[in-house]
RNA sequence: GUCUUGUUAGCUCAGCUGGUAGAGCACGUCACUUUUAAUGAUGUGGCCGAUGGUUCGAAUCCAUCACAGGACACCA
């Protein structure tokens, strides 16, 4: 039974002690009329008055009491909401006759959710109160919260019990606003650019889009398996086919592999894809995003991560193959073929999967090299085309896309390419693709005919790009954990039965 | 998936080379009408993550498992 704890069994009976007092412990008879923050600024002024308050002010604030000072006929209380903290005053004379030694005292603890009305003053040490005429408990809460002082620091509790995380840590609830506002300036940008935003399926015939393992679930109605998405891509670009000429997603993609500090299993991004335009143009609209989130969430454009600090002004563009002599220092004759990259790759203590081509190679000595080096944001362009299956080429060099990926602070932020719109050309990516599958190459991108019939009928000129939100809030944010930046990111079960529970189906 | 560290009261943590479990907060009782993690006194609270093993004796040593953190691998 979860409630055989000895100080819940406790304050279950303090609450029935509330109800047959007529205090009902889960009253939802609010009468609040203003927030802490409001009411700590409209009262700023009690400050400046020579008797320190203001008797024909009332307020009646609601919130959570996170400490209590008992002081014998007289109390303190703290009582927080989503807007700040308040000190209340509470004076035995000033309540109902008993109510403060039978009730206040007795029954009212930290953790209760109470709403309280009086009037603005300020205290010997200088503190703006609210001197409290009447006292409501609204909320009994029966589990104890965690220590005053310390909160919970435990991140299994944190990660798995949110909501307590969240009482305790004023600072976490500040990263989820700023991840909110994130992800509403980024529909406000795209908006305002004209672009439309649409909902394509989460559950596919086919998980397109990127090089993902996905997640499998079953439509019992038609007897199939559907794919959760692992990109939205291809249904995006169905609809540039169908005449839209802008659209955007903002949403989640499921993507069945590991997790760490950087990955979940669900995570969030938006793709966007904008017809007659080319990557060239993401890199400016790309600059005038960041340039937007930065002003509206009036954050300073040198932004400290961990130990880095990356300079929002200086962005960079460089080529793959540059990037790799230039920051990554592997010399000019070890990029340029399968031999010499493997060679390189020998010297330097390090193996790769065998048969693998040579932009792949490319990309690995890109991932090894010089990917962490890229503290400042950096356009990484020209990607190997064996790595870009839905990319255009380059027409002056059909070995390199017309691609681009945005590194800060050593992680990738957002890829982003002209699309591939010659369904000839996308036809055999994809039978290369099928053939690197049937080797064994579990990641492979699956061919899509449908999508291939769909670039039959002429997709404009487009460009598109993904930006992972996850990763962008963490670099907003100083968070160095996907986990701190997502509100219930992907625990495994604790107990037995929700593990057989799956077995058994 | 691999390596590594952790899991002791509701929470934050002690508990050394094995000898029947400790503090602070919270909670109970008492005192206290301007405190700031209030204070003073006093008391309650534990299957020491789970299962096996070694031992006269295990929170402590060993093994296995579960969960978590970190690093690596794969990936965004």
């Amino acid at each position: 039974m979860i409630f055989d704890n000895k100080f819940i069994q406790q304050r279950i009976e303090k609450a029935k002690l509330l109800k047959e007092a007529g205090h009902n412990p889960y009253s939802n008879d609010c009468k609040r009329n203003t927030t802490i923050e409001k009411y700590l600024n409209v009262n700023s002024d009690i400050a400046d008055r020579e008797d320190k308050r203001d008797e024909k002010r009332h307020y009646t604030v609601a919130g959570r009491i996170k400490l209590l000072r008992v002081m014998g006929k007289a109390s303190f209380v703290k009582i927080e909401d989503e807007s700040g903290m308040l000190q209340i005053y509470v004076a035995r004379d000033n309540l109902p006759e008993d109510f403060y030694n039978d009730m206040f005292k007795k029954n009212i603890e930290v953790g209760d959710i109470i709403e309280v009305g009086g009037y603005p003053f300020v205290t010997g040490k200088g503190e703006l109160s609210l001197h409290a005429e009447s006292f409501t408990i609204l909320t009994k809460a029966i589990s104890p919260l965690p220590e005053k002082f310390h909160g919970v620091t435990d991140k299994e509790i944190r990660y798995r019990k949110r909501y307590l995380d969240l009482i305790m840590n004023s600072e976490v609830r500040k990263t989820f606003h700023t991840r909110s506002k994130v992800v509403s300036l980024t529909r406000r940008f795209f908006e305002d650019k004209g672009f439309l935003e649409v909902e394509t399926p989460m559950m596919h015939p086919i998980a397109g889009g990127a090089n993902a393992k996905p997640f499998v679930t079953h439509h019992n109605a038609l007897g199939i398996d559907r794919f959760l998405r692992i990109a939205p891509e291809l249904y995006l670009k169905r609809l540039i086919v169908g005449g839209f000429e802008a659209v955007f997603e903002i949403n989640r993609n499921f993507r069945n592999e590991g997790m760490d500090a950087t990955h979940n299993p669900e995570f969030t991004s938006i793709e966007f894809y904008w017809a007659y335009k080319t990557y060239k143009d993401l890199i400016e609209i790309t600059k005038e995003y960041f340039k937007y989130l930065f002003e509206h969430l009036n954050l300073p454009t040198r932004l400290p991560y961990g130990d880095l600090e990356v300079d929002f002004e200086n962005f960079q563009e460089i080529p793959l193959i540059e990037s790799l002599t230039k920051i990554g220092g592997v010399p000019v004759e070890s990029c340029k073929t399968i031999d010499s990259i493997l060679s390189y790759l020998k010297s330097k203590n390090m193996t790769v999967k065998p048969g693998m081509n040579l932009g792949q190679l490319q990309g690995e000595l890109f991932d090894e090299f010089v990917e962490e080096k890229l503290i400042d944001p950096t356009f990484i362009t020209e990607y190997p085309v064996e790595i870009s299956p839905l990319a255009r080429r380059s027409d002056e060099n059909p070995a390199i896309t017309e691609r681009f990926e945005l590194f800060i602070a050593g992680r990738e932020i957002a890829n982003a390419f002209s699309e591939l719109n010659d369904p000839i050309d996308q036809l055999s990516r994809f039978e290369v693709q099928m053939k690197a599958k049937d080797n064994g190459d579990d990641e492979a991108h699956e061919m899509d005919s449908d999508f291939v019939e769909a670039l039959s009928y002429g997709m404009a000129p487009t460009a598109g790009q993904g930006i992972g939100i996850d990763r962008l809030v963490m670099l907003l944010t100083n968070e160095h954990s996907i986990r701190d930046v997502l509100l219930f990111p992907a625990m495994k079960p604790i107990n037995n039965e929700e593990i057989k529970t799956q077995e058994e189906e």
